[in-house]
DNA sequence: AGACAGATTTAGATCGATCTAATTTTTCGT
DNA sequence: ACGAAAAATTAGATCGATCTAAATCTGTCT
């Protein structure tokens, strides 16, 4: 409308006039300072500050006077200024690897749910695992004045890259990806526990030859992982079953492995699989070989992907609850911005397991086809709705739940 | 590396006195500043300012000196500062009604493709669909002082509200929602071109009798939709089929739907659902009384939710890629903050046609379980990977294409 | 050499808040 | 009523950049 127009002679500084009670639309002519707000209520300059810092200094008449002022005048507070002299600005970044995936954007919700009861606020940007991009945002954010920084790392991200975009003199936490060599704050899922968790339910459920199918060696995640499987399956005095890691983690790796695996002798009876995608593949060859996961031989995945619960069967899996990462990330940079010099704190917060079909112990593992809704063929999403009421437990098991 | 150090003595200029030495953290000992380049560079901090500013105005051997300097020092750019003075902040606020949908989570990395190349950031916030959270963290975003906020409002926002939030003098685009009486920006998908687009898809197959299942009367979602569905009819001559609303959108309702509508007379042979999620209550309708959906009647929906392409058999739909609607209200975002007078734009963005099996005409409708790969019973997700090479036209109907 | 235009550079005010170090006002004991 | 202590308020510097207007430094032309 009239965004250009101003108002004339703007801002006489002892005189703000009707800032715009006619004006539909007044346009920022003269954004509201704490100057207009001390002059229309007749103190200083300094009292206001000290009314919108919520200072006991002031006295409850000029307060009240004060706020009036403010509602008056439509005063919005501007942060940009009020942090340029005091340091923080109650501003984080959050610097994702990739926005799309489900995963994160649960992370990032989590995120925000803390932000939001605090009163902070956060830049979003995607990095699309590209580490030049990541460093140019990771600048960028500082540029702007972030106090912290939650960083789920770019794939191949080096500690000297991180040093290197400053992000050693500021307060940082990582999520879900370790960075070897930079000793930052880390919240992520606990995968071997989690893996414990399957293997033991396999166990409890009677398989003694149990398989671990997937990841590739010598990298952290694998041997995470790795190391949950065989401390179950030690607890119980059983031996390890064959372990096949794969090249690449997707479908047909897993395809590729498990029909390896069945053509020798002596099967196991039950499979733990690197994740649910590898699981997917692994069931197609045991369908192949006519065996049927869940009733013949048992698998399990993890991460709980969207098609877990859809597929035939259900896959069991576990998971970590992304949005308690999230939320036990931004408590903890919130705490590190608090006190910058404690020392570096890593929290892993424990897995849930989620009991489908695809291990043979939930429900009628035969009448896989009929549920007791008129729903023939049709994949019903009642796994996801059924995980809802439970509430995750936020408890990590390390560091104090802050607030 | 030496960031927490410090460097000696440096830049006392009006000997501010240690920030804090003895402080448990020395906090960012005295971020360096265009002072401290300037006085390395032996140069006057206004000349460094203009170098920052890609002035041609410096001669190019002091521009180097500068750069050089800024290098040495591990000069980071104070936006924050910058801003103060110069008004533009080169961030903007993205409220979201809900952030973990997917559909949410793409139209953010559209936001995000979009800012990063423009140089923008972007604060993300959800308002969980709650009004009161969704003005708190408006007026949040203002504080801020970003310069510009695409919203997606939460349900039930009134204009009113959002001009009390002070939105109606800040550059702001709706996206996906619209807010009656709120004349400002929108970029939204087109479900009326979608509905055409599916409506004939199906005569082009060769249907004559279609019907309309879904959506709740009297609400703008639903006539956009109807608009598009009859505009296709019409143009063949076609009789308009019966139209079913439900009160709501969901599988029960599209299952009640569609079973009332075949205890009729004279049933469509196929039917245009209002959603997918309504069109899997449909097509469970109709296995329930012998029909099969794809061979005996077409059914497609929209919105080509997660499960669309994983259900048997796989759902015809269309949707509107959302991270284009993301860099759309991006774009229109930033036009309008550059120029705030120019009057209100609508950009709506094309659908895409989803074909899969629910309609009859991709591939052999009957050989729904086999498909070429050995995956009997395995919902493979060869749909969406099939898709992706087709980079979506980001065509918007209305506006220039900008940058 | 002096004038003058154009190219560079710079001093100082400024953005809108906070912070420090007063100053002014009020309260209260005696 | 006086002075001291406590309470309330404030002037002015400050954060780190930008911006304006002026100053300085070229090089060219007469």
């Amino acid at each position: 409308m009239d965004l250009r127009k101003g108002k004339g002679a703007s801002a006489p500084a002892r005189a703000p006039g009707e800032t715009a009670p006619g004006g539909a639309a007044l346009p920022l002519a003269h954004r509201v300072t704490l100057n207009d707000i001390a002059a229309h209520a007749g103190v200083s300059r300094a009292t206001v500050s000290l009314v919108l810092r919520k200072s006991p200094l002031v006295k409850e008449d000029t307060r009240q006077r004060i706020d009036q002022a403010m509602a008056d005048l439509g005063y919005v507070y501007n942060r940009r200024a009020a942090n340029l002299r005091s340091g923080a600005s109650r501003t984080i970044g959050l610097v994702l690897c990739e926005i799309i995936t489900p995963n994160y954007s649960q992370f990032t919700a989590g995120i925000d749910d803390v932000l939001d009861a605090e009163s902070y606020v956060g830049f979003i940007t995607n990095t699309a695992e590209d580490a030049a991009r990541q460093k140019r945002v990771l600048v960028r954010m500082q540029e702007h004045g972030v106090d912290g920084i939650v960083l789920v790392p770019a794939e191949e991200t080096r500690a000297d890259a991180l040093e290197e975009a400053h992000c050693g003199g500021l307060p940082c936490v990582l999520a879900q990806r370790r960075v070897e060599g930079f000793p930052a704050d880390y919240v992520g899922p606990d995968y071997a526990a989690g893996m414990e968790l399957v293997t033991e339910h396999l166990i409890g459920l009677g398989h003694r030859h149990i398989g671990f199918i997937g990841g590739v060696r010598r990298i952290a995640p694998l041997s995470e992982r790795l190391r949950g499987f065989r401390k179950a399956l030690r607890r119980h005095k059983l031996k390890i079953g064959p372990i096949v890691p794969c090249p690449v983690l997707d479908r047909s790796s897993g395809y590729a492995a498990a029909r390896d695996l069945f053509a020798e002798e002596n099967p196991p009876t039950a499979l733990v699989c690197y994740n649910d995608i590898v699981a997917f593949g692994v069931m197609l060859a045991l369908i192949e070989r006519g065996l049927e996961p869940g009733r013949d031989v048992a698998v399990v995945g993890c991460d709980d992907v969207a098609e877990a619960g859809l597929h035939r069967p259900a896959l069991t899996t576990f998971t970590t609850d992304p949005r308690v990462v999230g939320r036990e990330a931004a408590k903890l940079l919130l705490r590190r911005i608090e006190n910058p010099s404690r020392p570096p704190e890593q929290i892993i917060v424990p897995p849930r397991l989620i009991i489908r079909q695809s291990c043979g112990s939930a429900g009628p593992a035969r009448a896989l086809a009929h549920t007791t809704r008129p729903a023939p063929a049709v994949a019903a999403t009642e796994a996801p709705k059924a995980r809802r009421p439970r509430r995750p437990s936020p408890h990590a098991l390390k560091g104090s739940a802050g607030t």
